[in-house]
DNA sequence: GCGACAG
DNA sequence: ATCTTGTCGC
């Protein structure tokens, strides 16, 4: 974790904007191999009639795939959505499931966008830099950028391109046949052709990507009592 | 002004 | 994302 780049997410449009100007210069963009390690899927749910947003953290072994710990954590949620700023909603809640984390992982996978983002800097990018990890952006739906549809078959991808700059920002990548598109792009320490490597390792039988099913699943059950 | 718009 | 039952399709 780079506490140096901590910063308040109690803040106003301009000024989210630019701290994802300022943070983006620290993203780093490098090729990644996935080996053994402790892979964790991120997602947050949250409760319209509370207020309140529920982050799971789901860390699990590869290649076994295996549930090595969960963590849950419930906050009163603050920042309203609006695209492009999704981190200053989510990220409260995560980084305090992340402190009650026993076993620190060493690949994130988010529930959302990287660098296929209008400002090159989504949640996975936001998280992926202040954790310094390698990060992945595994969106299930469009943000940012062009694409064509891919064919039907499992293992087809395009790449996402920024019409500004028009160069690649991401892939729409299909998991299984015949399902929608998954957005995949990288957060930190990713560059794209690993992270669509990256995905295509970490899902089997389903459409999303096993960390991400998990971190859903738990995200969703942090409200019994 | 119009359409798009992660979760 | 959330609010919700049954229902269409492989």
């Amino acid at each position: 974790m780079n506490d140096r780049l901590l910063h308040k997410w109690d803040v106003d449009l301009n000024e989210a904007r630019k701290i994802q100007e300022r943070l983006s210069k620290h993203l780093v963009l490098e090729p990644y191999t996935l080996g053994k390690c402790m892979v964790a899927g991120i997602d947050v749910s949250f409760r319209k009639s509370t207020q309140e947003a529920s982050a799971a953290i789901a860390v699990m072994s590869y290649p076994q795939l295996r549930i090595i710990e969960i963590s849950i954590a419930r906050m009163k949620m603050t920042f309203p959505y609006i695209p492009g700023y999704l981190a200053f909603r989510e990220a409260p809640a995560i980084l305090e499931a992340w402190a009650k984390l026993k076993t620190k992982p060493n690949l994130l996978v988010f529930d959302g966008q990287g660098l296929a983002h209008p400002r090159r800097f989504g949640l996975a990018c936001h998280l992926g830099v202040i954790f310094d990890l390698p990060a992945i952006g595994c969106a299930k739906s469009h943000l940012y950028g062009d694409f064509v549809e891919p064919a039907q078959e499992k293992g087809a991808y395009s790449h996402i391109i920024d019409p500004a700059k028009q160069d690649k920002i991401g892939a729409a990548v299909r998991t299984r046949n015949n399902v929608s598109c998954v957005y995949i792009s990288p957060g930190n320490h990713m560059d794209i052709e690993s992270a669509v490597r990256t995905i295509f390792s970490l899902t089997h039988r389903y459409r999303l990507p096993e960390p991400i099913r998990y971190a859903h699943k738990y995200s969703g059950k942090g409200w019994e009592e």
